[in-house]
DNA sequence: ATTATCTATAGATCTATAGATAATGC
DNA sequence: ATTATCTATAGATCTATAGATAATGC
């Protein structure tokens, strides 16, 4: 029944792929510790000999999952190119494989703090990838379309997956491909500073 | 311990109004039946006398949630007034008080098909809202601009909730206002119709 | 007689732990 | 001897139901 310590390391890895997968797909509710050791070809009782507690698992998850985004900014030709695949119906159709910040924007609120501190870093990191590959503007103006587009992004491939109507679900894919391709080459037109801190 | 049906309707309103705001605030699998009853001040026994099944009381809070965001449409002098409160501070501060899309999108994905429908519906809605109030642009330019100001404030809310750094957060709703505003006054500049069906 | 609500609980989860088994690694 | 994994289960959920209680409404 033992195996050895490379053995451990590739079972310990099957864990968190699988986990990375599920936790996209069902969310981070979705799946229990159970299922994702058997599907990872193992038993509960070994779980937590592997991590200390589910939450641990989640975290080095969230991690795994995020080497797909990694992959994505470095395989891309151009931001144009990145939002044609981040946007298209593919990635719509498949969570389980996409990213992780649209598929668990909603789920991460109501994690632990270290699940919102690993999310948190995450988002910070493709808001400097975005502003660094935009076209036009100053820094402030690309800082803030950066902005524009992670949020839009997020919302309209949520929005999309949430909704029970795949005509509707295509045409927000599409129009958002369209628009947020044009903001990533010219700057929208100033306007007058008229933001106070909020409104209530 | 019986009551008189008008009372009946009393508590039965009561439910839905708690669960109209713990789902929000917590997600849909976040607060059970029991403890939604106890917050309306009854006892778990009674719940089935209400509703057929979880997913009904739901689907009874979602419809109540939404009537929220009626609200805020009806009383809104135009769309940049309605945006500055939806980007606000205190709006994304109180999910539970808040924008059920934006609350809910995350979780609707998993949800039965009763519920994803409702949700579906409620989106169409609020499409058309902004789409016929936008200024500049042909109809497609519009509706296609309705799409991306709903985009972008789901997403940027769900992001700015979140996230675990207040600043980012406060920056994220910043950023949204101004620039989504500026898109309510002002189409995007048109751009060669380069996009086939969607990217692999 | 009907029924709105209550207490109590069945049955199905899910996380985490206990203890057994047998192969690794000193 | 140590330990990676297994089976089994404790203990804490959560949805849904059963049966009792007492007030409503015919």
């Amino acid at each position: 029944m033992r195996r050895s310590k490379t053995e451990k390391a590739v079972t310990h890895s099957k864990i968190v792929a699988v986990a990375a997968k599920r936790f996209r797909e069902l969310g981070l509710e979705g799946i229990g510790v159970a299922d994702v050791m058997e599907e990872a070809g193992s038993s509960v009782g070994g779980f937590y000999k592997h991590f200390e507690s589910r939450d641990e698992l989640v975290i080095e998850a969230l991690a795994e999952a995020f080497k797909d985004l990694d992959r994505w900014e470095q395989e891309a030709e151009d931001l144009p190119a990145l939002l044609r695949f981040y946007l298209g119906e593919e990635h719509c159709d498949c969570p389980g494989t996409g990213c992780a910040i649209t598929a668990l924007a909603g789920d991460v609120r109501h994690a632990s703090t270290g699940i919102r501190t690993v999310f948190t870093q995450r988002v910070k990191h493709s808001l400097g990838y975005s502003a660094d590959r935009l076209k036009g503007g100053d820094a402030a103006s690309r800082r803030a379309r950066a902005i524009l587009l992670l949020s839009a992004g997020i919302g309209g491939l949520s929005l999309a997956r949430a909704v029970n109507d795949k005509a509707l679900s295509r045409e927000i894919l599409a129009a958002l491909r369209d628009q947020l391709i044009t903001l990533t080459k010219h700057p929208l037109p100033r306007r007058a500073r008229t933001e106070g801190p909020a409104a209530g």
